[in-house]
DNA sequence: GCTAATACCTGATTTGAATCACAGCTTTCT
DNA sequence: AGAAAGCTGTGATTCAAATCAGGTATTAGC
C-alpha cells in the first residue's frame, strides 16, 4: 500500500483535510471529493487571479503564501488579505458570475487545490451541513474584515502599526525565547500599503518601537515581539 | 378578505417578501415562515443590540434606519454599517455562540422582524436553496466591506468624502431635478467618525465641494448631488 | 414662544505624516 | 563573483489635517 498512487492520493487528501469546511463529511465523502480536486503550482511573483478575470473555482492554499490586492486610483497597491496554508478564497463568486475584484499573487512558491463551482455546488446541495459550515466561515471572514476596517478608521498611526504586528504575530509568528518571531510575508512597502501609510513612516515607527523595546529586528524579514502587552496597549485592546 | 387579521398577516409577509434571502421559497413555505416571525419596535436612540450581548435572531429592518458601531480605544464611535429598510444582519452569529461585536442603535423610529437562530437553522437544513442564497448574500456583504476597507486605505481625504457622498446617494438618495437628494441618516460627527477624520475637516470638505459646485446643501439634513461625475473622479472610480 | 442644549461652521495655530533626497544594504541575474 | 536593480533607513522640508477657539444656527424641552 505504499505505491506511488496511494501516496499521491494521500497528498490530495491533505487539501480538504485541512479546511474546516469539510470537517463534517465522512471519510467516504471526503475521498469522493478529493478525487474531484485539481492541483496547480505557482512561482513567487506569479498571479493566481487577476482583477476582472473569471472565477470558476474555490481555491485552497496547500503550501505557501499569497496576497490579495487591488490598485487604488493613485496607482498604489492596496492589500486586502494575506492567505497562507489552509486558507481558502473565491467563495464570494460561487453563486454569481461576477468577475474577480482583486488580484492574487504568490509571495512564495505556492501549491493550490481547486474545486470547481459546479462541484462545490453539488456538495452544498447534498450536504446541508457543509453549507452551514461555509456560512459560518463566511461569518468569520466578515468579522475579521470588520476589525480590519475599524483599525483603518483609527487615526493614530502607532495603533495601526501595533495592530498589524500583533496580527502578524498571531498568523505568522512562531514562539521563541524572548518572544514570538514573525517571518514577514511582505516588504515594508507592502505593509505600509496595507495600512495606508507611507513606507518611510512605517520604517520610522518600527525604529521607534525597537528603541522602546517593543520589538527587535532580527533581520530584514524577521521581527521579534518583545513586549506584547505594550503593543496591545498601543493597539488599544481592552 | 379585508378583515384586520388578514391585514396583519399581509403586514407580516412584508418582512420576508422584502428580503432576497427567501425569494426562492414558494408562497406556501413563505407563509409558514411568516408565522414564526416576531416583531419589535424601537424609538430613535434606543439600542437594538449592545456589544457583548447575545444574538439569538436574524434581524430584518422593516422600517427606519439603524447604525451599527463600536467604540475605539480613544472613545470615538466607529460606525461599521448603516442599515435601512430590507437590510438584515446578525447572520454571522447564526452558527456560533459568539457575542455581538457591535452596538446597533435606532436612528429613527424602527420596526424590525426577528427570526430565531433555531428557526432559521431548520429552514436552511430543509431548503438548501435558501442556504445558497444566504451564502451569496454574505458574499455581497464581504465585497461591500472590501470596498469600504479599501476606501479607508486611501490617504486622500477628498476621495473618501466623495466616496461617502456617492454611497449615500446610492443608498439614501431620491431623484430630483438638479440631482439626487440625500437625506443624511447621521450627523456630521457621525460621518466624520465613519471616515475616521475630524468633524471640522468634514465640514470644510463639504463647504469646498459646495463652492466647487459638486454638491448643494439644501438644509442641514439634506444634500443635493449636483455633479456626480466630478465626485466620481475625486472618488477615483475608473 | 422662550431657553437651554446641541449641532454646525469658520478662522488661527500646531502637529505629525507625506514627500523629497540620498546613502547603505540586499537580492537577483548573468 | 560582480554589476544592476530593488529595498530599506534617516534627515530636511512641506503640507494637510488635527486641534483649539469662538461664534452662529438648529433642535429639543419646558
Amino acid at each position: 500500500m505504499d505505491s506511488p498512487q496511494n501516496c499521491r492520493h494521500c497528498d490530495r487528501n491533505l487539501c480538504i483535510h485541512r479546511v474546516p469546511l469539510f470537517s463534517s463529511l465522512s471519510e467516504e465523502n471526503l475521498l469522493q471529493i478529493a478525487g474531484l480536486i485539481q492541483h496547480k503550482s505557482f512561482e513567487k511573483g506569479e498571479l493566481l487571479i487577476s482583477e476582472g478575470g473569471s472565477m470558476e473555482s474555490l481555491i485552497i492554499i496547500h503550501q505557501g503564501r499569497v496576497k490579495a490586492f487591488r490598485y487604488t486610483s493613485a496607482g498604489r497597491e492596496q492589500i486586502l488579505y494575506l492567505f497562507s496554508e489552509g486558507d481558502f478564497f473565491g467563495e464570494q463568486y460561487l453563486f454569481s458570475n461576477l468577475r474577480a475584484t482583486y488580484n492574487v499573487e504568490a509571495l512564495s512558491p505556492v501549491k493550490i487545490c481547486l474545486l470547481t463551482k459546479s462541484q462545490l455546488h453539488k456538495v452544498l446541495l447534498t450536504h446541508p451541513d457543509v453549507a452551514i459550515k461555509l456560512i459560518s466561515e463566511l461569518g468569520k471572514r466578515i468579522a475579521q474584515m470588520e476589525n480590519a476596517f475599524q483599525s483603518m478608521g483609527i487615526r493614530d498611526v502607532d495603533a495601526r502599526v501595533a495592530t498589524l504586528l500583533l496580527d502578524f504575530a498571531e498568523k505568522f509568528g512562531v514562539d521563541a525565547p524572548g518572544g514570538p518571531l514573525i517571518t514577514l510575508p511582505i516588504s515594508r512597502e507592502g505593509m505600509a500599503n496595507y495600512l495606508g501609510i507611507a513606507r518611510e513612516t512605517l520604517s520610522r515607527k518600527l525604529s521607534k518601537f525597537e528603541d522602546d523595546g517593543l520589538i527587535q529586528s532580527v533581520d530584514l524579514k524577521t521581527i521579534q515581539v518583545r513586549d506584547r502587552d505594550s503593543l496591545g496597549d498601543l493597539a488599544g485592546l481592552e
